[in-house]
DNA sequence: GGACTACTGTCAGTAAGACGACACTACTTT
DNA sequence: AAAGTAGTGTCGTCTTACTGACAGTAGTCC
């Protein structure tokens, strides 16, 4: 990192801390390191924006292309409306978005909406296909990124397919829990599940009941997380 | 291709052919070209298996993680056994498998059944490794090719969240679709779907009374394709 | 050609979730 | 503190899919 920085003086300590975050995020654990000069690659192409809580961050017609890292706070990638209206995915810090229609250069199909005051780092079509060609490291590492992506859509697909409401709950609650506490309200829960609000109303009071999760305000809480994994399966 | 062989002697006109066509099936129309290293280098690394129908290919317990590759037929992936069997794809010419839990060392979620005499290409983990360290453009399509993957899975939940079991048959008939043609039973369709036979045949039945489809003998033929995408959504 | 297997078609009873609605409660904003 | 907004809890009815079972038919293997 310092080392970065004194090859390219003219980026700042943040920039340069952003990158080697972005750097992380994508590719944890892969093989191929990044050196100081990838980092310093990826600081220069990023730039930083803010979006209030509920405002559309990205996804809207008309929206430019590009790869989006969320920094801090949740977004909400959501497809369709009104009674279709269906919530692919809640993004929190370190995920990466908006690559996949890059690579294969389609429009977003969802629209992302900040739950919370979201800052993000963007990256621009070109500059990203640039890093790719340009930094071997930086492709691996985005290769292992996406893998991971896939192997999560797989896995929800298993999730959902052939399950009873309750078994989809109980692991929704469980890949959702951010340290045994779930900040979202029944109606998103609901949208993720594809089923209406008082269904799932009706599994979490069971849950409740059995003292396996307590429902709160916008909030639910794992109590007995062992008895949750069974009730998955 | 010609370049190729003169640079290694040592490799069959088939052995470059295999590569060629696997390099097609990795990032179609992705932006980085292979160079005849490229595709020589990969052509060393495949190896050949076949597979008669109804066998496993691949999946069961100690096998060796690798890259599958399919060359001709279909493999039917699978998760759970009894009722709580579940279809996860089928795989045809031209796809890959294994990449993913190889990239994020984990093991294979299903098991890999052959519908039909199967050839398949393989490549082993060290070699896959290798490619990807040593051919930037390798690399760059291979990205390309799990940027599709997930793309496929995303729509697939689309397609699976919050819509009636007609919808849904609807739009995996266009999705297996082969020229108008799906050879599969009606029980692994509804094992792709989750659903219980009887419900499938159901709604195939009432698809069948409009003309859109015709029932056969382990297979299906679609009639009116534009009817099909309107009952699909 | 006959035996066997796999696949399709169908049914009646049961369970699950959709749908629309409404009262109530917890936060937020001014 | 009051008004407004967002979220929760609960109904009753209607529709959909599950469940298990069984008969019939199309392919497959000797």
């Amino acid at each position: 990192m310092e080392r970065a920085l004194q090859l390219l003086g003219g980026q700042s300590d943040q920039q340069l801390q952003q990158a080697a975050w972005v750097a992380r995020c994508v590719g944890r654990g892969a093989s191929a390191p990044l050196t100081s000069e990838d980092v310093s690659a990826l600081a220069a192409t990023l730039s930083r924006r803010t979006v209030t809580r509920g405002a559309v961050a990205y996804g809207g017609r008309g929206d430019r292309p590009g790869v989006w890292i969320v920094r801090s706070g949740r977004l909400e990638l959501a497809a369709g409306s009104g009674a279709g209206r269906v919530v692919v995915q809640i993004l929190r810090d370190g995920d990466v978005d908006g690559d996949i229609q890059l690579l294969l250069d389609m429009p977003l199909p969802y629209t992302a909406r900040a739950l919370d005051d979201v800052e993000l780092l963007h990256l621009h079509q070109e500059d990203f296909e640039r890093l790719l060609a340009t930094r071997p490291p930086i492709a691996r590492r985005w290769l292992s990124s996406v893998a991971e992506r896939l192997n999560t859509s797989h896995m929800r697909i298993l999730g959902l397919l052939g399950r009873t409401l309750t078994q989809q709950t109980a692991q929704l609650l469980l890949d959702e829990a951010v340290e045994g506490d779930i900040a979202l309200p029944q109606r998103t829960l609901a949208a993720m599940l594809g089923v209406r609000r008082p269904s799932l109303n009706k599994v979490l009071k069971e849950l409740e009941k059995e003292d396996l999760i307590r429902v709160r305000y916008s909030a639910i809480d794992i109590l007995d997380r062992q008895a949750l994994v069974r009730r998955a399966r």
